[in-house]
Parts: structure tokens; C-alpha cells; sequence
DNA sequence: TCACGGATGAAAGATATTTTCGGCTCGGCG
DNA sequence: CGCCGAGCCGAAAATATCTTTCATCCGTGA
């Protein structure tokens, strides 16, 4: 590496086009990576587009009490080239907003809301979740876990606490349409049998933190082994992305006291997984079809008349 | 007058506020006014919004082989005080015509869907699940149910298949507030454990059919030896609700090939079991705060550095 | 308490935009 | 047919804006 590094962030490698409308899903999924002044900055940017676009770099550096450089940085980091397409990408934020659809802002769960109310509001933010997570989702890293996981061998999903249950859902869709997927939410045999994995399978970890060890563990000792692998997850900065060939990015809601992070996440990895399953449905449509239809089959016999 | 006039134009008197969306119509309404150069620059941005959004004033004065004099003096003349302005103007308006044309999320997956549309349809479609069992869940049947189970000495959850992991995930986050959940996907041990279960117990049976023996039989237990039961199925008139207490709905959206009804129940059954369990939460504050935050505090040691 | 690493902003440097200014074309008129 | 003036037009200077560099400062952990 000769080149003089700069002072270049990018979201990771993958910052792939910039976002047009799901910059504020964008700004929630990281801004946990963000140092204080840049999460200034970021706010401002999502809480105000309109406002924000008619001001110069300047003009929102003095706004949020920071810098230039600094509203800059948080540009990059949101994935633009600088900060004039930062503005541009403001600019069609706001008409969007202006014309209709307006993703407004709900108000948290409260103790005392009536039961009504609970139902709409988590309707709501789960509906809101789903749009953010197709919104940031990249369809390239997308287009190539499938493609992996279409022709892999076989598949091992690692996932603990809520994400092992999403490992699972992806499993048992997976062996539904003829594919060896496994799902693992022991660590020590997801390691004990990542050791197995070899060129040609995929291994897929699922984490919403990024960081969490017990299954960042086996996706490493995957990788290493020349297994493709893919991390789902709610921080592409995270430690888990060091070992993924394929990131796809899920989105992070706003969470309260009484609406635990852990649902939304759930909700976008669902969707992720969805996604990549019937991605793969697609590509081996010929084998998937028979399967499917054999596995309703089956299931039927279990239904009482 | 003692100002010097520079080169300024205005569209008129009444150069009012920048245009929005109607930047076309203005267009039109101006280019007879206009000199052939700023014509040629007029109608490139009028024909290809996004296109010249993204080059610089250099940039569109070569596409339009004209100088960047004439594309100022044109940004003027519709209206804004600058290229600048135009710019961001241009953004906008592509960023709404992108978000208008709906694609056509109304039709079923196919086969040969381009990745990107899979996402759209599937997030589209959860959406729509997500609506509509909120507007069919019945508050009363709900209300009773958070009530049942906010008391409860003791919550057991069956489920298999499909809804085996929603049971899980209902009981993982119940165990997080401090209740005594437990969820069963082995028909023989649910069983087994259901004839445990007496008046102030409840017993939950989840299944999208509502006619799944496995998970009926338990719950006939259940209910036989007192507990309250709840049903959380798609087929209110099935089986299941036979030896249910409450029943709760959970809404069905058409399925294909592609898609197996599994996905659509499943994100039905979910925002049931977190309306059911934000419900207990409120109910149960005073302890189930404190839980909460105990269980965030534990799984922060679970994270790498 | 000290040293370290990274965040931060002031200011220099690079680009983009706006303005100035003179050439040029075109039509009218002698 | 040639001259004249009006105003279009673009090259380049002037200015505004954005980007990068680099020294300082703050929080953190030993």
C-alpha cells in the first residue's frame, strides 16, 4: 500500500451508490460509529433536510456547532463523495418528504398507552423497519450471498439469542428447497463445525451488534477455512464485517424502554433472510419447486380434519 | 439606482420561490424567451433531471456545448439565484419522479425478478401482513390476554415448525421481564407439561393452519386442567379455538410459489407476540423494567471490544 | 498523574461557481 | 454593399465553496 491514506472513511469498503431516500435509516445504522460531533451533524442532517440542503458546509458546520471538516467527515462516512452530494442526496430527501410521504416521526410506547394504541404504534415501527431495511439494502452484496449460497455445498448459520432464531428460520427454509443448511447457536460447535467448512460452502453469521463474539468466532474460523461468508448485520463497521466476504447491512429503528432493540432487528433480519432465500428459491428454481411442493405435502398429513 | 446592474435577469418581476416539481412547465413556458444556447441547456436539464443533477456547471455547459455563462444565465432565468440552486432543484424533482413510478409491486414474484425487485416486493408484502392483522386484531381479545398472562404464575408456549420460533422468540423476551415462560416444539414434552398447568396458568398455542395437532393437544390440556388459554392462529374457526380462552388473529396474504405462506404468518404471528408481550411489559412494570435493564447490562459482556 | 490515540477545528489548498469583459454574429440602415 | 449597433456568447478573472492538512485538545486507560 503505497497510496497516502488521507483522511478517507468511507462506510466501509462497500460504500456502494449513495442513498436517495434512506438516509435516515442510513444515519440510525451509523451513528453508533460516529464520535459526538459527526452524530450532531448526522442529526441535524435527518431531522431537517430541507433546511439542511440550503446551507453551505459552513452554514451546517455553525449550525451544529462544528466544523467543516468535520460535516464532511460525516458526509463520507454516510457514504458520499463529499459533502456536495451529501446536499444534493439532502435536496431529494426533502421533496420526497414534500410530495406525500412524509415518514414522520412517531411517538414512543408509552406505560399508560392504551392497548389500541400499542397495536398502531408497533404496526407502525415495524412497517418503518421493513422500508428502511429494503432501502439500505445493498442488492450487490445481496446478488453474490446468493449466488454462494445457490451453489454451496452446504450452509451454516450461526446466530445467538433473538438472531439464533432467525439462523433458524433461514434453516428450515433453506432445507425446505433441498439445500444442507444448518443452523448453529452453540458456539462451541459452530466452531467445532466451521473447522469442516472448506471452498464452495457458505457461512452466514447473523449479529445485530456486529460484535458478537460467540458467533464472530465461527464465521472466522470459516473464512479461513475458504468458506464464503456472509454477515448479517446492524453495524457494517463491526468487527464481525473483518471476516465476511458479503455484508448486508440491517436497518436499527429507535428503540424505548418498552420496545427492546432486539424487535426491529429481528424484524430486518427477517427480511434480509427472506430476501436471500428467495434469491436462492430463485436459482435453483428447478430443484426448489419439487422440494417445496413435497414439503407441503408432507406437512399436510400433520393437520386435523 | 447607484448599483451597478451586473448581468441579472429574473424571470420577470416576479421571480417568486424557486420551482419545486414544475420546473418542466417553467421550461416550456420560458424557451421562447430564451436565446438558442440557453435553449439547447434548458432542454437538456428539462429532458434528463437526475443526469444533469449530477454534473457541475462545467460539466453541463460541455454536454450542452455551450459555456458555463449561458448555464447560470439560464439557472437565472427559471428562477433560482444561481446554478447552484438549479442543482439542488434538479435533484429534488429526480428524486420524486424515482419515487413516483411505483414498480409494479402488485404482481407476484417471479422467477426471473431482478434481485432488487424481490426486495421491493417482499418488504411491499410484509408491509401489507403488518397492516393487516393489526387492523384485524381484535383489542378485546388482546386486552385479555396481556391481562391472563401479566398475572400468570406460570406461561407455556407451544409451537412447531414455522411457529415453533415465533413461540421461542415470545418466551425469550417474556423470560426477559422477569416471567416464567417456557416454550415447548416437542409435542410429547408439551404435553407432558401441560397437565402441570391449573387455574392461573396460561397456556399459548401458536399455529397459522389453527388445525395442527401437535400444538392443539397440549392446549387441550391445558385448558382442561384450568389454565387460561390463547390461541394466536390464522383460522379463527379452526380446531385450535375449540380450547381457547382468547383468540387472537393473525392475517393471511396470498402466497405463491415463491413465497411460502410461512413468511407472511410468521410476520402476522410476531407483531401479535410483541403486541402480547409490550402489553405484559406495561402491565408489569415495576418489575419488568428493572429486568430489562438487567439483561442489557449482561449481554454487554457477551461483545468484543 | 502521565502518556497515548483519536477527535476536532483553523487554515491552507483545490474546485466549483459567478462575474467581468471583450469578441462576434446578425439585422437594420444609409 | 458596407457600416453600425444591439445583444449573445464564451474565456478567463474573481469569488465562493468545498476539501485536505496538520497541530491542538480531550478523554481514556495504565
Amino acid at each position: 500500500m503505497t497510496q497516502e491514506v488521507k483522511e478517507s472513511f468511507g462506510s466501509g469498503p462497500g460504500g456502494p451508490p449513495p442513498a436517495p431516500a434512506a438516509l435516515a435509516a442510513k444515519v440510525r445504522t451509523l451513528a453508533p460509529s460516529m464520535t459526538r460531533s459527526m452524530q450532531r451533524v448526522a442529526e441535524a442532517v435527518a431531522n431537517d433536510p430541507a433546511g439542511c440542503s440550503a446551507l453551505t458546509v459552513t452554514g451546517l458546520a455553525e449550525r451544529t456547532g462544528t466544523s467543516e471538516a468535520t460535516v464532511v467527515r460525516t458526509a463520507r462516512l454516510l457514504g458520499y463523495p463529499g459533502y456536495r452530494d451529501l446536499r444534493l442526496a439532502l435536496a431529494g430527501l426533502a421533496a420526497q418528504q414534500q410530495s406525500g410521504r412524509a415518514p414522520a416521526i412517531t411517538t414512543d410506547i408509552a406505560v399508560d398507552d392504551p392497548i389500541a394504541d400499542v397495536v398502531a404504534k408497533l404496526a407502525y415501527d415495524e412497517q418503518q423497519t421493513l422500508a428502511d431495511t429494503a432501502a439500505g439494502l445493498d442488492t450487490g452484496q445481496l446478488g453474490a450471498a446468493v449466488s454462494a449460497a445457490a451453489g454451496a455445498r452446504r450452509i451454516d448459520v450461526y446466530g445467538v439469542g433473538a438472531s439464533g432464531l432467525v439462523a433458524q428460520d433461514l434453516t428450515q427454509k433453506l432445507l425446505r428447497i433441498g439445500l444442507i443448511a444448518q443452523a448453529h447457536s452453540d458456539p462451541h460447535l459452530a466452531v467445532t463445525n466451521a473447522v469442516q467448512l472448506r471452498a464452495g460452502d457458505v457461512a452466514i453469521a447473523i449479529t445485530h451488534s456486529g460484535s458478537t463474539g460467540d458467533v464472530i468466532e465461527p464465521l472466522r474460523v470459516a473464512f479461513e477455512h475458504g468458506a464464503t461468508t456472509v454477515a448479517i448485520t446492524g453495524r457494517p463497521d463491526g468487527p464481525v464485517t473483518q471476516y465476511a466476504d458479503h455484508i448486508l447491512t440491517t436497518s436499527t429503528a429507535r428503540e424505548s424502554e418498552l420496545r427492546p432493540a432486539a424487535m426491529s432487528s429481528r424484524t430486518s433480519q427477517l427480511l434480509v433472510v427472506d430476501c436471500l432465500f428467495v434469491g436462492v428459491a430463485q436459482r435453483t428454481y428447478e430443484t426448489a419447486a419439487p422440494a417445496l411442493a413435497a414439503s407441503y405435502e408432507a406437512l399436510a398429513h400433520r393437520h386435523r380434519r
